[in-house]
DNA sequence: CACCGAACCGAAAATATCTTTCACGAGTGA
DNA sequence: TCACTCGTGAAAGATATTTTCGGTTCGGTG
């Protein structure tokens, strides 16, 4: 491949042309055939290279050796080094979208690599502050709501699951109407969230705005920090938003920036309660494994 | 090079981590120096990597078997290659896991971190061929059924209402008698899946063998590819486990591995059943935007 | 032109390495 | 306590690698 930059596989190969002149011509065709295909040739024994370039495994040892390994099994270690290498060299460089005749395994590649830039992307915008306010409010809740609807419901039923496991009292109504007769239920010293991408979801917003005239305090987690409903929320959360193909909507790479914010609240919130969070986290997880069939050793 | 699809070592040490569970003490032994210092046993024998780790060559070549290669020899190859990448590629910052005193700022980050690693190695874990298989039988479908409990069944939810919306039936029921119901119903032609991380969780399991007997398709989502429920899984496919710690659940890193499969699941059935799918797409959009309250600019 | 010697080469023996089998012993449930 | 399973390593068996050794070729030489 890349010669020029003096990859090990160029390595190699210059090796081969500097010792192709004190080579016998048997031993010039497995050089040449090591060169060539590294990756093939640390697939096979001495018998299939000794085959494969219409010699004996003696002259293949003795390539080897002049190589410079001790004998064929050190040589075709590093040529599978070599393989992985140059493997690894060629940049994935995945910028392109997903398209609709992409091979599986791009596909896999694809989502992967935009995940973990939303990932990344959401980290790098998430408000700290905001963010430790949050925190703050959850931990000293009376009780918390959580608001979601469609994907970003289950991003709420996530929290809400979560702040359970460590003795929060959490709830996630699905239904918006539920949601609202909630919502007024709350007042100072309650919690609650409303998830949403689009920041315009009315079913989610109706219900943070009752809470929050009720004299909760309020969080928005969404990707539009301006959007109608941050003007009921006390903290804003913003997610990130990627780049959106027809294959890829939006709601998939929102729902990975919601749940690692929601994430985040978690733990912010456990270390602050660790004292009650700990046992009761223990505890559910004691719980869990009377409910699977056997301990797997 | 890039860091953001993980340390190359990560793969194994993945692997390593999944498969741990379902290996004995001296298997685990040996799986564990060999994701320790990969270079330094690829240098080793058979017999030499016994006595490193006080075992038998025998317990050597079955770990090598369990990670998935036909023998130590091969394991070895692998290990050179990995090797020689480290060598080139030079790890990346390792983390320490979350501590109760860290500042959330941390928190934020090292959240980021650990879940794009988890990303990368489900990437780097998953079987293309299984996931095709997968993707094909949930293609043809008659309808399909999700099986998901706690935090794998909001994943199953997921999955649902990204197939309902390229026009496919699906069904997550939530209750597990539900489920079996649900699943005594189909028969050869639908699909039913299963997700759990332990792979052992009896209320999935129940569901997925009824479908199974019945001649349904059948695919587990599992973090255990030797599990329980893959003996009624026609496809497998294994998600990534990450180092937990105590305030970072197991169950926290699954959710984003499974996830990570159900996309590509989505994303490969919409690719299959693209003239139908576009259109049902691009209606859910337009009906969702409906229930906006305005643009937001 | 026949002969010699040296280098080259591969078949096969010798060795190292890997794989499989098998029986023992620890742990477990009845 | 007993039967039984499962994990384990010793050793036999199978492969792969290395070494040995004798045949062959080729260039030079008498």
């Amino acid at each position: 491949m890349k010669e020029s930059f003096g990859s090990p596989g160029g390595s190699l190969a210059a090796k081969v042309r500097t010792l192709a002149p004190s080579m016998t011509r048997s031993m010039q065709r497995v050089a040449e055939a090591v060169a060539a295909d590294p990756a093939g040739c640390a697939a096979l024994t001495v018998t299939g290279l000794a085959e494969l370039t219409g010699t004996s495994e003696a002259t293949v040892v003795r390539t080897a050796r002049l190589l410079g390994y001790p004998g064929y099994r050190d040589l075709r270690l590093a040529l599978a080094g070599l393989a992985a290498q140059q493997q690894s060299g060629r940049a994935p460089a995945i910028t392109t979208d997903i398209a609709v005749d992409d091979p599986i395994a791009d596909v896999v590649a694809k989502l992967a690599y935009e995940e973990q830039q939303t990932l990344a992307d959401t980290a790098a915008g998430l408000d700290t502050a905001q963010l430790g306010a949050a925190v703050a409010a959850l931990a000293g809740a009376r009780r918390t709501d959580v608001y979601g609807i469609g994907a970003s419901g289950l991003v709420a039923q996530d929290l809400t699951q979560k702040l359970l496991r460590i003795g929060l009292i959490a709830h996630a109504p699905g239904d918006p109407h539920l949601a609202v007769t909630n919502a007024v239920q709350l007042r100072s010293g309650d919690v609650a969230i409303a998830i949403t991408h689009s920041g315009s979801t009315g079913d989610v917003i109706e219900p943070l705005r009752a809470a929050f005239e009720r004299g909760a305090t309020t969080v928005a987690i969404t990707g539009r920090p301006n959007s109608a409903v941050t003007q009921y929320a006390d903290h804003v959360l913003t997610t990130a938003t990627s780049r959106e193909s027809e294959l890829r909507p939006a709601a998939m790479s929102s729902r990975t920036s919601q749940l690692l914010v929601v994430d985040c609240l978690f733990v912010g919130v456990a270390q602050r309660t660790y004292e009650s969070a700990a046992p009761a986290l223990a505890a559910s997880y004691e719980a869990l494994a009377h409910r699977h069939r056997s301990a797997q050793r």
